[in-house]
DNA sequence: TTATTTGTTCGGTCAATACCGAACAAACCG
DNA sequence: CGGTTTGTTCGGTATTGACCGAACAAATAA
């Protein structure tokens, strides 16, 4: 049965999640709500009505969350309401941004050998374990995704 | 030859990434500064005069980034000053927290999919696919640290 | 046309928090 | 013993930004 009283736990709880790793709390809330709901398309009033929160903050939360692709527009036939659904790759998308964080500590190693130019290996030799660290993961992390497509398709997640 | 313009741009780069990642914009700032400098470890006084920053806030941030295990308290023999510089784990260390980010979204999607106990298959997808490519990811990440620590090994980083 | 629905943008408010300076606390040195 | 160095804690300030309401815009329905 559905338990609302989870429900509502698990918008919160995403809603926190997501504000933890950069976006607004409200876009973290959208969501929580549009991993759940029924149906899996809202339209920005039904998110206003289900969140509790004002209209202004749902459209920038979806203009965020659209530009970083994870949820998306969505229409149908005969209906001229925009409807709003998490996108089929959301989490790839989420895993993405992690390898660029990972890319950018690369980088930052090498601005860091960079500006050392020169120095002794000793002195070196912390900047060299960061970058190849980070390069060695940034070099892994698309492999992971391929892998798990594969996974993904064999488990029978095409379609979503 | 060491370019101080180009070390106090790097400091700051890794200022603004750490601060990206949740900490404290001086933590950040420490953290880019111990990469860097000679010798490698480096008392309070030493920190507060390279970053312009005072030292109660030096003290904090050396609490927070000793709490999280990036950087390590140090002392020489003879010596009754208490040293700071990066932990040698650093950087797995902050991987761990990524991958404790996955374990949270795995568990999210699990506290979604008690939240709609008894709904349609249909329905469930969306948490199904959040809960198993999270988990799929939270397995695969002990794998590639294992990996790195052997390649550390080859490369001649064991001191570090 | 006017009224209603939907959506964006802008200004202001409020909350969170990073940072500093000052007060306080130890430990060592003269 | 003072006095100096080192370090933590606390209060206040200032910045940031999330959020809301209101104003505005556009499209549709009556």
């Amino acid at each position: 049965m559905a338990d609302i009283e989870k429900q509502v736990g698990f918008v919160e709880q995403v809603g926190l999640y997501f504000e933890g790793v950069g976006l607004a709390r409200i876009a973290g809330r959208v969501i929580g709500w549009l991993l759940i709901c029924d149906p899996p398309h809202q339209t920005q009033p039904d998110l206003v009505e289900a969140l509790g929160a004002s209209k202004s903050s749902i459209s920038v939360a979806l203009k965020d969350l659209t530009t970083l692709y994870l949820v998306e527009r969505f229409t149908l036939p005969g209906d001229r309401r925009t409807y709003y659904r998490t996108s089929k790759d959301m989490w790839s998308r989420s895993f993405r941004a992690r390898m660029h964080q990972i890319s950018e500590l690369k980088a930052l190693g090498e601005a860091g050998l960079a500006a050392l130019e020169g120095e002794s290996p000793e002195r070196l030799k912390r900047l060299s374990l960061m970058r190849d660290m980070n390069a060695f993961m940034a070099e892994e992390f698309p492999k992971l995704l391929d892998k798990w497509d594969a996974i993904k398709r064999e488990k029978g997640y095409d379609d979503l």
